[in-house]
DNA sequence: ACAAAAGTGTTAAATGTACACCCATGC
DNA sequence: GCATGGGTGTACATTTAACACTTTTGT
């Protein structure tokens, strides 16, 4: 052990959350124990942070390795620390929450050997570890989120109608929205640009198509502008 | 090394940031380091986190072994992960912020050998490590919580007159509030407490003091209220 | 022509903001 | 009696909430 460091360390892991919407769900992707401890149980995907990465980068290279995903929204979450989370012995989780579009990011069924797959947040199976503790503390922190900084798009596909940014909102929130209030509201914050495509292939009149402009975004933010549903 | 874990280990640390409120300033509490790297350079308490203690745990143990600092309000902030950070080896840091009311924690200037002191915000010193990441990144948060969650309170003593909660908020957030309209505001949530003491030894009409009444507030909030200024 | 969802405005209530004077007390 | 901060109300502007019908398109 290196100069003042006389103890015997915990080792440290981060697992994500992954969240994705799907039709009428909340989905979290859970990954298939295959080892002891909770071998054939369901967990978050997340594994050991190596000496030579930083945190971001440990979460990232874990969520890729096991479940395929790549470049998508991810955020510090919270980290555990309880003794007996592990049963083997002291494991400290830095926690991410992650946010991913599911049309341009399907499923990879199982990579790495694992079983992956999506599970609606409203009918998970029981979990390893303390995960749904840290499940219960992303959809917490997506709640609130939600309200406050323009996320929810990072849930949908870059072109999207308004009806499918409040169906969003209403599932996650679980509650329902006014229609007119609720676009009124987000069209005068003026961060949304109304695309010449409209949607295609539905049995009914065709909405407008949108894309939320990060960039006025960011300059409205800088402005003292601040995102509230 | 036992089982799947081949890799060498990060350290383990927590840092904490603790606020209060002195007449006209906020401060942080700072300890000097008389260790190497950084030695003589003021640095936010903080230490190793033992395998047999919780990261709440070590962050109260570290407080008071280095600032006599006990049962205050402590809450985990961010987990700071980059490679550097520590010119010596790895070392991840939870970081942890606290809310101390200075009447009631008198500082000792010295404990565990080391100088603790207090210092503006406005006017720090050079700081040790990456502690001046971790102070921004906290008062973001104080910041932010102080406008939705009943925690500035705690940088007061139980009995305060309203004067000194419009005053706490003015110096965090920075900017000047109506006082009719403060006092409208923060008495119509209906969580204080009108005492039937006021202030003593000022040279002008004595104030009423209020105290905080958590378990109304607790109340409340399971009813759906939302604290907010 | 009908089923299905898109799109659109007005009103009333609640909330937020701006603003100035008298009151009580200690010196 | 004066200096100091304590305490109070009203008018106007803004924001939120409730609410229903016409339009467009595919079948």
């Amino acid at each position: 052990m290196p100069y003042s460091y006389e103890f015997q360390r915990p080792a440290l892991t981060v697992d994500i959350v992954v969240f994705a919407l799907d039709e009428d769900d909340l989905k979290v992707m859970l990954i298939e124990r295959d080892l002891k401890p909770y071998a054939g149980r369901w967990a978050l995907p997340g594994g050991f942070v190596r000496v030579e990465e930083t945190l971001d980068d440990a979460a990232r290279r874990e969520l890729e390795e096991e479940t395929g995903l790549t470049n998508i929204f991810l955020e510090q979450l919270y980290t555990f620390g309880a003794l007996n989370r592990d049963p083997r012995e002291r494991v400290v989780t830095v926690a991410y929450f992650a946010l991913v579009n599911l049309e341009g990011h399907r499923v990879q069924a199982s990579t790495d050997a694992r079983n992956a797959a999506w599970f609606a947040v409203s009918d998970l199976p029981d979990l390893a570890f303390d995960h749904h503790q840290i499940l219960d503390t992303a959809l917490d922190r997506l709640r609130g989120k939600l309200r406050y900084q323009p996320v929810g798009f990072e849930l949908l596909p870059k072109k999207f109608p308004l009806r499918s940014l409040q169906h969003l909102y209403e599932v996650v929130l679980d509650r329902e929205l006014d229609k007119r209030n609720f676009r009124k509201k987000i069209l005068s914050m003026d961060i949304l640009v109304e695309l010449k495509e409209i949607e295609k292939d539905v049995a009914h009149r065709a909405a407008k198509l949108y894309r939320f402009d990060k960039a006025k975004y960011d300059r409205k933010t800088r402005g003292g502008f601040n995102f509230e549903i």
